[in-house]
RNA sequence: GGCGAGGUAGCUCAGCUGGUUAGAGCACACGACUCAUAAUCGUGGGGUCGGGGGUUCAAGUCCCCCCCUCGCCA
């Protein structure tokens, strides 16, 4: 039994969520740490909410309320969603927790003992009407190489160039409109960065299991032009953990605030704090290596626009603190999920988002759709078409039927209890032979994340399962000899608290029906498949389930189709 | 423009350090079965592995050039 610290890369909380969120970070951590339970280990997975920044203060104002209410409403709902998906954190938290406030303050301190934070003194663009420095993405105005009028200050949408404020003609707040905006001085703390390049490329050298894409994304930022780069930590906001605190090693840091990549990384060992507070759980054992942690193993899971924070910035902090922390073990990475041709669009309404996608269908749906073509080595893409067969095809007639036939014909022939009788032969020998290879499969891709060939061997051991009824075909054998029959029938009602086991960490609520029929609570690993197809004795009361998984029809699938397709531009 | 990742059957994808007739699922065709959510099982057709050169006894797998897609950066 090992110990498995798991984290997901926390959503951001303005707003819901849409699919290709969910499957680039929460959703194949929650697989992972599931199955690792499964397995008898001990683990702590964690999630969180990332509250602080411009946007939130925008989403706020909006939505006319003060921004930590405004946070505290998000938070509620997107953990509400979580649970609908069920997503099995351990704790969900929030980046804007006291203690994610006092740990972020304490790492920027210590960091700055180790002479690895300088302050900054720069220029940026203030809006005097708004009352508030704005970053360049909040700033418009026309662009001085094509002309386009909405071009941000950072980048020109129209003809993509990269941009400074000071560049745009005619520049305005696109917060209030305002033109009057001028430069004004500001000082920030900076992350010296550059000065860890060597250890940081050390260390990322030394993973060489890493999924290219994560070693790829790190190397790049690491040795690109100039190579890595010191970065500001702090911004002139309100809402975030305060630069100037009791004890702050630098002054003149009043109304400033720590910068969201700062702060958020952060909140991964604040969260474990904010668990432990709740049940009195020791967090140190998990992320102090002096306390415990240097048994733990941890993963990391992100979609691959967050790789840079978690292989370079929050490394950073934790190797030039000097101090005990955990160090990341592992870190795996997804690439993007588009829908039906092009991105989803938060914007233009385009995809299905989180709560939507519950209002259609049981989350194992899009549980098992998402994971099945989880965008490991590319990025991947949403279809209906796709959607609709592969769950009609792989849940509703390769695993939810055989629970049916296999549960109605024994009803039918023998009544509602594991029926006696029969022995095993060679087709069984075969068949234990193919599921204990196949589960081995399996096994190995879970361990190495290898979601989508897990959800393959998955599928195959299911697929065993209707191979050996067929061949068996107790329907036939019933009517010449029923022992026979019986003793098929027998072992098929055992596979199916065997798929419900193995099944559980892809489809956690068809699992829990399935056991559920077969009225036992017997969630042992079938590690010994002999012993575990015999675990539901003779004589044990069953009771067939309702239909696991309804068919999506065509009419739904061309409704949907068209009611997701969103505003195109 | 630079960098990275891709371009393998109609679709979605496997193919490790080069080595017998290039694989899987879906879709399609035919057959078997009739317990089951018109489900299941079997068989089969279908690919000059983006294009062109080269290295090698042997290349989807290595090298060079070109084309296309996606992303990151300038």
């Amino acid at each position: 039994m090992a110990r498995h610290l798991i984290t997901s890369a926390i959503p951001y909380i303005n707003g819901i969520k849409h699919l290709g969120n969910l499957v680039g970070s929460q959703l194949p951590a929650d697989l992972y740490a599931r199955y690792l339970r499964a397995r008898g280990h001990e683990v702590l997975f964690l999630c969180a909410t990332d509250e602080h920044g411009t946007p939130a203060e925008l989403a706020a104002a909006k939505a006319g309320k003060p921004v930590a209410e405004y946070c505290t409403e998000m938070h509620a709902v997107q953990a509400e969603i979580a649970k609908g998906f069920a997503l099995s954190f351990d704790h969900f938290g929030r980046s804007s927790s006291p203690q994610n406030h006092a740990l972020t303050q304490a790492f920027a301190a210590r960091l700055a003992e180790q002479g690895l934070i300088r302050e900054v003194v720069e220029q940026q663009m203030y809006s005097v009407a708004d009352g508030r420095f704005l970053p360049d993405r909040y700033i418009e105005g026309t662009c001085p190489n094509c002309g386009f009028d909405s071009a941000r200050g950072d980048q020109c949408d129209n003809c993509t160039k990269q941009l400074d404020p000071v560049d745009l003609i005619n520049p305005r707040s696109t917060v209030s409109g305002s033109t009057d905006l001028e430069l004004r001085e500001t000082k920030h703390l900076y992350l010296r960065q550059s000065q860890m390049k060597q250890r940081l490329s050390d260390w990322i050298e030394s993973k060489d299991d890493w999924p290219v894409l994560t070693t790829s994304i790190a190397k790049k930022w690491l040795n690109d032009g100039d190579g890595l780069q010191d970065r500001g930590i702090t911004r002139d906001l309100k809402w975030g953990v305060p630069a100037q605190f009791d004890g702050a090693p630098w002054e003149g840091m009043e109304g400033k605030v720590f910068y969201v990549w700062f702060d958020a990384p952060i909140e991964y060992i604040a969260c474990a704090q904010e668990w432990a507070e709740g049940t009195g759980a020791d967090w140190e054992r998990w992320w102090r290596t002096d306390k415990g942690a240097d048994d733990v193993t941890y993963t990391q899971f992100m979609g691959k626009d967050n790789v840079p924070f978690h292989t370079l910035g929050f490394p950073v902090t934790i190797l030039g603190s000097n101090q005990p922390w955990k160090l990341v073990d592992y870190i795996k990475s997804f690439n993007y999920l588009n829908y039906d041709g092009g991105q989803f669009s938060t914007s233009r309404g385009r995809g299905v988002f989180m709560d939507q996608a519950l209002e259609l269908l049981p989350a194992d749906y899009w549980r098992w759709w998402l994971l099945s073509h989880a965008p490991e080595s590319a990025d991947a893409e949403f279809t209906w078409e796709n959607f609709q067969q592969s769950a009609n095809k792989d849940l509703a007639d390769v695993l939810g039927n055989l629970v049916s036939r296999v549960t109605k014909f024994c009803r039918s022939k023998f009544g509602e209890a594991v029926p006696e009788g029969g022995t095993w032969g060679a087709a069984e020998e075969a068949l234990i032979a193919e599921l204990e290879s196949r589960l081995h499969a399996y096994e190995g891709y879970m361990e190495a994340m290898e979601v989508r060939k897990a959800s393959i061997e998955l599928r195959s051991l299911w697929v065993a399962g209707n191979e050996y009824l067929q061949a068996a075909a107790p329907w036939t054998v019933v009517k010449t000899d029923p022992e026979q029959a019986a003793a098929v029938i027998r072992l098929a009602l055992n596979l199916i608290r065997i798929y419900a086991v193995v099944s559980k960490p892809f489809i956690p609520g068809a699992a829990a029906s399935m056991m559920t029929g077969m009225k036992t609570g017997d969630w042992s690993w079938p590690t010994d498949l002999r012993a575990a197809l015999t675990a539901l004795p003779v004589g044990h009361a069953f009771e067939v389930p309702e239909v696991l998984f309804r068919k999506i029809t065509d009419d739904e699938r061309a409704e949907w189709q068209e009611r997701f397709a969103g505003t195109r531009a």
